[in-house]
DNA sequence: AACTATTTATAAGA
DNA sequence: TTCTTATAAATAGTT
């Protein structure tokens, strides 16, 4: 999307590089929104930026997705192996 | 996106709705994955539905980026109203 | 599950 | 820098 297809690598600039971070750090918010509002499920969202300490995001909320996450994996951050799970 | 435009509403078809769920998991899945390439970014995304208990993403991986969080919170899910925080 | 018309998101530019 | 614009990408419905 844009004004020229740009391939998907990192960024070394580092003025484009927050920018472009913002931006997509907001669409990537507003996607889990509507994925919650459509879809009646709960959604959390966490990035971590060179420049940001920590950005949230959670529908219903942060907090409560991330301990029903807890209570479906064991514990925060301890889960077997979640990722990439397709389901 | 689509062949028509929709309401950002909840979808009462539990077939749609399933169908809906899994195109943006997939969705949201990629454009986190972009984010963390393009910005150096560390990022975690984690759903639930009503069918499947829980599916998360995370890049470079679900439990280090929620241990990040961990201790930049305080403890999961025990962060002070992270939510909406724009930095 | 793959296709495709169309809506969104977004990379540059003003 | 924020708003606009041209274009790539995501996706709703269809098959």
């Amino acid at each position: 999307m844009g004004r020229m297809k740009l391939e998907i690598k990192k960024i070394e600039d580092n003025a484009r590089q927050q920018m472009n971070f913002t931006k997509r750090r907001q669409g990537l918010y507003k996607k889990a929104g509507k994925l919650a509002t459509k879809c009646g499920a709960q959604v959390v969202v966490i990035t971590f930026s060179n420049t940001c300490n920590v950005l949230a995001y959670g529908q219903p909320a942060v907090n409560i997705v991330l301990r029903r996450y807890e209570a479906a994996t064991g514990a925060a951050g301890r889960g077997p192996g979640s990722e990439g799970g397709d389901g």
